[in-house]
DNA sequence: CGAACGTTTGAGATGACTCAAGCGTTGTGG
DNA sequence: CCACAACGCTTGAGTCATCTCAAACGTTCG
C-alpha cells in the first residue's frame, strides 16, 4: 500500500482495526464529541470532516491544541491514559468511528508492529504541538496564519484533499484566531493583509495560496516534523493519495 | 514500588532498563545534547540537572517546546521516530544515561508492558505540550508564568524536589521568556509585580510560592494532565518521592 | 581586577486588543 | 416568496500589553 504518511497498514492490520469498529457516528457541526475529563471506554477514528481539540480558559476562551482531518486517529491518547485532558468537538459536519478500548487491546497483542504503529502516530501529534509551540511563541500573527495554513496544505494534500495551492477548509475566522492565540477581529485584518501582499486568500470555506514557497517562509514553516513525503504530489495517483495512514472508508 | 507518576516501574522492568544503559555522561551547561535533524540510534534518561527542548527561528530566536527534571526519559520519542525535529540542550550541568535503541526494541519484546509504559510517558509529554499552548495561547505574561512555575511546582514535589512551596530552579530570566514566548525584560518586569503582589518570589535560582493556590488560580493551572498524585505530600516518605517513574541512580 | 553574564530600570514605539457598528449571507417560518 | 434572525465578515477608533533599544548595576569567576 503506497501512502505518504509516517505509518503505513498493511492489508491485514487495516482490515483488523475494521473489524474492531463498534460504531459509526454522524457529527453535526459543533456537537461536542467528547468532554473533556471524563472516562474513556473506546477511541475514535475520523473519517470525514474536521474536528478539533481544545482546552477552555475560566471565562470560556477557547484554545485549540489540534485540529483533525480525515484518516486521523484523534483520541489514540485515550487508549493509555483514560482520562483526556481536554475536549473534542466537530468544527464541521464529520463522521467518526469508534474503536472500542478493549479490542485496541486486541489488536496490539495479535500485531505487536500494530502497537509501534499506534505510537509513531500519536508521536507526530505531539511534533505538531511543538510546531504549534513555536507558532505561538515566536511568531507574529501575520506568521502564525501563515504557518497554519502551509501546514493545513501539506496534511491535506497527504490525503488528496489539497492539490498543492488551493483547498477546501472548512473554518471561520474565529476557528483561526482560536488556533493561532488571536482574536478574530485581528484575524480578518491580517486575512486581508495576506490577500493584498498577493501570498493568500481565504474566503467563503475556500483557500488559494498564491505562493506556497513565500507563506511557509512568512510563517517559518518546515514541513519535517510532518514526516510525510514532500516531494511531487505528481509521484502519485489521486486514488492513492487519498489513502491515509489510518484512513478507512466509510463501512457499510 | 511507590510512585507519583503515571507509569510505575517494577524491579525487574526497572533493572532491565539500567542493564541497558551503555554510556552516562556527564553535560557541561549549555552544551548540546542532541542536534535538530539528525539522527538518533540512542534516547537518553536525564538523571540530574535540567534539559530544554527548543526550537529555533530563523533569526535565533529560540523558543522551548518542553523541559525536563530528573528521573525524565527525555527523548523516547527519538526511538520510534528516528529523527527529531527539535533540539536538545542542557540548561545546568547535567547527568544522562543513554539508552541504545537496540536494547529498547529488545525491552519491550521482552516486557510488553514495558511498551505500553513508554507509550505513556510520550502521552504525558504530549499532554504538558497540549498545557504549555493552552498558556501561550490565551494567558497574558503574568499568568504564563504563574502557570509554569505552578506546573513546576507539582513536577518537582513528585520527585522529592520541592516541598510544595520552595525549591531550587537553575533557570534564568531569559529561559523563562524562551519558554512564556516573551523578553527576558518583559519577564523581569512582571516577576518583580508577582513579588509585589505576595504571589512568588524568584530570586538567585530559588523559588518561593508564597500562596499556591492563588498563584495557581492567576495562572489557571490545574495539574491533571500531569497524571501525579497531588493528594497531601506527608503520605509519602521522603525517600519513596526521589524515586520517579524512569528515575535511576546514578549507575557505579 | 576585569570580563562575562544576568538583572533591573527607563523611555518610546507598536502590534494586537476592545468595543462598537455596519454589512453580507444563509436558512427558516409566516 | 419575502422578512427576519442568526451568524460570520469587515471596518473604525481608541487603548493597552508587550516589545525594542539603551544604559546601569550586581554577581561570579578566572
Amino acid at each position: 500500500m503506497i501512502n505518504k504518511r509516517g505509518a503505513t497498514l498493511d492489508a491485514s492490520e487495516r482490515s483488523r482495526i475494521e473489524d474492531a469498529i463498534s460504531e459509526v457516528r454522524d457529527l453535526a457541526p459543533r456537537s461536542t464529541v467528547v468532554r473533556p475529563g471524563v472516562e474513556l471506554n473506546h477511541s475514535t477514528i475520523l473519517v470525514s470532516g474536521i474536528l478539533s481539540r481544545y482546552i477552555d480558559d475560566r471565562k470560556g476562551l477557547r484554545q485549540l491544541v489540534a485540529i483533525h482531518f480525515p484518516g486521523d486517529f484523534v483520541d489514540l491518547h485515550a487508549f493509555p491514559l483514560k482520562v483526556l485532558d481536554h475536549g473534542i468537538e466537530a468544527i464541521s459536519s464529520a463522521v467518526v468511528a469508534c474503536v472500542p478500548h478493549s479490542e485496541l487491546c486486541a489488536m496490539t497483542s495479535e500485531f505487536p508492529g500494530l502497537a509501534r504503529k499506534f505510537w509513531t502516530s500519536t508521536l507526530i501529534d505531539a511534533a505538531i504541538h511543538r510546531a504549534w509551540l513555536f507558532r505561538l511563541g515566536r511568531l507574529d500573527a501575520m506568521g502564525r496564519i501563515a504557518h497554519f495554513l502551509s501546514e493545513t496544505n501539506v496534511r491535506l494534500g497527504a490525503i488528496g484533499l489539497s492539490n498543492g495551492k488551493e483547498f477546501r477548509l472548512d473554518l471561520t475566522q474565529t476557528d483561526i484566531a482560536e488556533i493561532s492565540g488571536l482574536t478574530n477581529v485581528h484575524v480578518n485584518r491580517v486575512m486581508r493583509q495576506l490577500r493584498e501582499e498577493g501570498l493568500c486568500v481565504f474566503r467563503s470555506s475556500k483557500v488559494e495560496i498564491i505562493d506556497p514557497g513565500k507563506l511557509a517562509r512568512r510563517g517559518q514553516f518546515n514541513p519535517g516534523y510532518l514526516k510525510i513525503d514532500t516531494s511531487p504530489l505528481s509521484a502519485l495517483e489521486p486514488h492513492e493519495m487519498a489513502i491515509n495512514a489510518l484512513a478507512l472508508e466509510h463501512p457499510k
